[in-house]
DNA sequence: AAATGCATAGACAGACCTGTCTACATGGCA
DNA sequence: TGCCATGTAGACAGGTCTGTCTATGCATTT
């Protein structure tokens, strides 16, 4: 999510901002474990008292990093949606009405300091092991699918059809990142996603709505 | 993935595939760099020598364990898309040629061992910092993507749906991971995507034949 | 019988980890 | 003036990390 720019009021405590901040860069370019407290407290140019201080425990520091991150990626994302549809609808020719987001997503992987979503990466870090964290990352996915539900018609099913997208989205998202020369294929594959999701909805052949158990097995398939 | 039995033939060296087998549970449990080395050696059931003979640096049993799960992930996942196919041709109702995938990747994603794709995980967790454990992620995408598009016709753009398709697999296994209860979700959501996918390629409006730049904007954007 | 290969047990080094500690400086406010 | 929040600098504790070391046992092969 490019130009990451300060929101925090500088008059409040610059160095717990500076601590945030410093958190935000090295926790989503290195990774949260790899990224030592020593090595944050060097970087953000305090010292440990300060640090522990404004954050007791390294934990709290992840916590507040992923809010952090949450509402510097969502106030980036509703604005560049707005903006790729405020330029489509300028456009004459008619696009999938999910084109904002294909848009959007494609500056965001094309953006060098990009290495996929910090939610998913957090959870794949840590998984069972820091629910809080897995908790926040829940909360993130839903609010993008929210983010996106206004692109679609509110009448008929657009509920799922978001929830669909936003499948797509994070789809392409790690597939960019596992690959790094194969972000094109991640984009090119999310648009194939998006226009066949809303070329299906126009023509409404299966509607599939929501319950899974009608395809998925219920045999408990239980593994080693 | 369910029931992973031991592949390794036990004559050549018990201890090593020991070693193998449990750093695949506990590596893929609760993460690689979450897995001491102590933790491993004391689970297996050998002492640091023979660790050690067998396995250089933990780097390199991080890579052997990719292998190995890539090997076993591809085995169980063939098997069940052709168990999946041959199910589907007795039943007398038509369904999507990606049905089968959809169906293995429900067995898979319930199975309560689940834990997300080590692939991505991986890569999650290290990033740049491991870029042989990046390669082999790739490669196992590509192996995956290789392994459904024998499900679509071979005649018009099966490469390019196979591709979308597995992005809409990956974005089903990151979601099922980030959320317990999303499992259904994923699943619809990825039922969805798949059913729309077969549609559209039926009835071919825009075929998006893979170059991105199309939609993709070009503006480099900075990022901080 | 000797040698070689593979296993065991566990101490140890050196680095890094999170978190606490003492001791001191500064600046705003009652 | 005194108080207190906030900052600085850096030593330290106690644990864990990867990786190396010595010393020993037990096969199979030569």
């Amino acid at each position: 999510m490019p130009d990451t720019t300060n929101l925090e009021p500088p008059e409040k405590s610059s160095a717990r901002a500076r601590i945030l901040r410093t958190a935000h860069d090295l926790f989503y370019r290195d990774g949260v474990r790899a990224t030592g407290v020593d090595a944050l407290i060097a970087t953000a140019g305090v010292t440990k008292v300060t640090f522990y201080r404004h954050f007791p425990s390294k934990d709290d520091l992840i916590l507040a990093y992923l809010n952090y991150r949450h509402e510097l990626w969502m106030t980036w994302f509703v604005d560049a949606l707005a903006r790729h549809r405020r330029a489509q609808s300028r456009a004459k020719r008619e696009r999938s009405p999910l084109a904002p987001a294909a848009l959007a997503l494609a500056e965001w992987i094309r953006d060098p300091a990009f290495r996929g979503c910090a939610f998913i990466n957090v959870v794949a870090e840590f998984g069972d092991h820091f629910p809080r964290a897995v908790e926040i990352a829940g909360a993130h996915k839903r609010d993008v699918t929210a983010a996106i539900t206004p692109l679609l018609d509110s009448s008929r099913g657009a509920q799922a059809l978001a929830r669909a997208a936003a499948i797509a989205i994070d789809g392409a998202i790690v597939r960019a990142q596992a690959d790094d020369e194969s972000a094109g294929i991640a984009l090119a594959g999310l648009n194939d996603l998006l226009d066949a999701l809303t070329a299906s909805a126009r023509t409404p052949r299966h509607r599939a709505e929501a319950e899974p158990t009608e395809t998925a097995p219920r045999n408990q398939h239980r593994a080693g």
